[in-house]
DNA sequence: GAAGCCCCTGAACGGCCATTCACTTTTGCC
DNA sequence: GGCAAAAGTGAATGGCCGTTCAGGGGCTTC
C-alpha cells in the first residue's frame, strides 16, 4: 500500500468532477500535468485525470494515443520552450563569454524558479517515458548542454575563463554538467515564500557560475 | 504500456531463479535495491524481487512488514551511511573552513561516484515512501545541509570566504543547497568510463566549490 | 430531415497488484 | 530423536490497471 507520493504543495487538485471550460485536449493536458506533479506518473490513473476534469476514462483515447504520449506531450513542450529561451538569451547577450555565461544561467535559473512545477515534472517523470519517446527529450538537454560548453570553450579560448584543472587536465564537459545540475535543481526546492526572490536567485547562481569558471573581472 | 523505465546499466538483473546463498534479509535488500534502481519502485513488484533471489512473493513477510518498509529500510542504510562519513570528514579535516569544506565535498563527490547507483535510489525513491517514513530520511539529509551551513558561517566569521551577495544580503542556506545539488547529482551522469577518474572528480567539485564560496587564497 | 462527423459514455477485457493465510518444510536446540 | 520456532509455499482475496469498443447524443452541411 501507500500508493499516495508526497504532495508538491500545489492548488489542491479540485475533487469538483465539473466539466472542464477549455478545449478537451487542453483540459487533459493541464489535468494530467497536475496530477503528475503531485503524485508521479506511475500511481496517477487515467481515471483520476479524466475525473478531474470532469470525463470519463475512455475520452482520453479521443485526444491521445495513450497515457505514455499524454507524458510526452507535456514534458516534450516544456522541455522545447526551455532550449528556445536559452538560445534566445545567448544570442541576444553580445560577443561576451561572460555575458553569455550570465545571460545563459539567469535565464535558465529565472524560469527554474518561476515555472518550476513544470520543471520538476520535465525531470522527475521523463524516465517513465518508453524509449522511443523519450530520445528527443534527451536530443533537447544534450542541445542545452552544449551551448553551455560552447561558451566555456569560448571563454577558455580568448582567456577570460580559467576555469579549474585537475592533473593539468580541463573537463569543460563536466563543468557544464555540475552548473546544469545546480541550476536544475533549484526547482526541488526554491518557493517564492523564501528570502530570496527569482531575479536574486538568478542573480545568486549567476554570480556563483562565473566564479566557479574563473571569469576575470570585466 | 511501456511500464518500463531507462534502464540505468547495471550489472543485468539475473533472470536465474536459483536461490541466492546469502542470508534472506541480506539477498531481499540486494535484489530489491538492484530492481529499484534499474526500473523504479513503483513498477517493480513484489513477485519480481522475490523472483529474482529465488523465493516466492509470501516469503518477503516473513522479513519485512511491506514493501513500503522495505525500500525505507533501503534508503535509511544509505543515508545514514552518508551522514556518518560527512560528520567523520568534517571532524577530521583541523580547524580551517577551507580545508572542511574541501574535505565535505571531497568525500560527498567520491562517495557519489562510488556508490551511484545507491546514490541514485536513495534520492529518487523517496517520494515513495510513506509520509511517517519519509521523515527522517529528511532529516538526515536537513542534518548534512546544516553541516555545509555551518562551515559557510565559519569561513565568512573568520574572513576566508566571500560568497557572493546579492542586494548586500548573503543567503548562505542557498549557496548551501546549490552546492549540494551540484554534487549530489553527480550520480546521475558519472561513469567509470568518462574522462574523469572519482579522485579528479572529487577534486573538481571542491575547486568549484571553494571558487564559488569565495574561498581566500590559503 | 438526412447524412456525416466529432466527441463522449460506461461496460467489458485480460491482466496484474500487495497482502494474507492455512499449510508444509527446514532449522536449531534439548 | 523429538519438538518448537522460523521460514517458505502458492492459492486466494479484493481491487485497480490501461485500453477497447458498441452505442448514442448533438453538431454542421447539404
Amino acid at each position: 500500500m501507500s500508493k499516495q507520493r508526497k504532495p508538491v504543495r500545489l492548488a489542491a487538485v479540485p475533487v469538483a468532477p465539473e466539466r472542464d471550460p477549455r478545449p478537451p485536449v487542453e483540459a487533459i493536458r493541464a489535468a494530467a500535468f497536475a496530477q503528475f506533479a503531485e503524485r508521479g506518473y506511475p500511481v496517477v490513473t487515467v481515471r483520476d485525470i479524466m475525473k478531474a476534469c470532469g470525463l470519463t476514462q475512455g475520452a482520453l483515447y479521443n485526444h491521445f494515443k495513450s497515457k505514455d504520449e499524454l507524458l510526452h506531450d507535456i514534458i516534450a513542450s516544456t522541455q522545447g520552450e526551455l532550449e528556445r529561451v536559452c538560445q534566445q538569451a545567448v544570442a541576444g547577450a553580445g560577443d561576451d563569454p561572460r555575458a553569455k555565461l550570465a545571460a545563459f544561467v539567469r535565464v535558465y535559473v529565472m524560469r527554474h524558479c518561476r515555472l518550476r512545477v513544470e520543471a520538476l515534472v520535465a525531470n522527475r517523470e521523463i524516465s517513465w517515458l518508453g524509449a522511443e519517446r523519450v530520445a528527443d527529450i534527451r536530443r533537447s538537454r544534450r542541445a542545452i548542454r552544449d551551448i553551455l560548453v560552447t561558451i566555456l570553450t569560448q571563454g577558455v579560448e580568448r582567456g577570460v575563463f580559467d576555469p579549474p584543472q585537475v592533473d593539468g587536465r580541463r573537463d569543460l564537459k563536466a563543468i557544464a554538467m555540475a552548473l546544469l545540475d545546480q541550476c536544475t535543481h533549484v526547482s526541488m526546492w526554491y518557493g517564492p515564500g523564501g528570502e530570496l526572490g527569482e531575479e536574486q536567485m538568478a542573480k545568486l547562481y549567476a554570480d556563483m557560475a562565473l566564479r566557479a569558471v574563473g571569469a576575470k573581472p570585466q
